[in-house]
DNA sequence: CGGCTGATTGCCT
DNA sequence: GGCAATCAGCCGA
């Protein structure tokens, strides 16, 4: 068996720099049940310092597992219907944390089909919800160790991607320190999700003149 | 293909 | 009450 492309991915791992384990993320695999992603873009937030975390505001019940140990999965839900899955990185208490946003799908196929009908094998995992919905992690997975392969949800190390690979810019999504490169991915790879910068919400009608 | 918009609910101010 | 680390569908070019 191919013992060292399969070892999990140890605690070590994730207890470094949030941007080091991002860039190492890439090309890993994630594995739930049957099926396994091959990652090609991750996006790095930097805890209670970086205004568009979580963790910015402090503790709570939803994120509190980005407080705890390195090496486990924070998963939150947004938008009314989709899950989104991060990795706890740094030491306990900093609260920094990898978000999974895209990949191919090299294992479970017929799995991740049937979870996003209609979808293209290319956008199965292509944004970090489709990616959720394709592997079938929600909210019922947050707070779990990662690191241990016994675990329904876990990672092991995949093919090294060389640096010559990797590219980084804006993160998606957000409308705060939009000006850091923290997004990285694997140049040329298919899966990668389609950047859209953020643009500010139209005005709503002007408010009523109140007096 | 790019751009725009409604969906739908938990969370935080 | 407002909005969110998004997505699918629809529209026009």
């Amino acid at each position: 068996m191919g013992d060292r492309a399969l070892s999990v991915l140890p605690r070590s791992f994730y207890d470094r720099p949030v941007l080091d384990v991002a860039r190492d993320l890439l090309g890993a695999l994630v594995i739930c049940g049957p099926v396994a992603v091959r990652l090609a873009e991750v996006e790095a937030y930097a805890g209670g310092h970086d205004p568009a975390s979580h963790a910015f505001r402090g503790e709570t019940a939803r994120n509190s597992v980005m407080f705890g140990r390195p090496g486990h999965a924070y998963v939150y839900f947004t938008y009314g219907m989709h899950f989104c899955m991060n990795l706890v990185t740094g030491p306990v208490g900093q609260a920094s944390a990898v978000l999974l946003r895209a990949g191919e799908v090299v294992a479970g196929l017929d799995d991740a089909r049937g979870r996003r009908p209609g979808a293209t094998d290319r956008d199965l995992c292509r944004g970090p919800a489709r990616l959720t919905r394709a592997l079938g992690v929600d909210r019922s997975f947050d707070g779990i160790d990662v690191t241990n392969r016994r675990a329904p949800l876990h990672i092991r190390k995949g093919p090294a991607v060389p640096d010559t690979q990797v590219r980084w810019g804006p993160r998606v999504g957000i409308s705060s320190a939009t000006e850091l490169p923290w997004r990285l991915w694997i140049d040329g790879d298919p899966t990668v999700s389609a950047y859209r910068p953020y643009v500010a919400k139209k005005r709503e009608r002007p408010a009523p003149t109140k007096n």
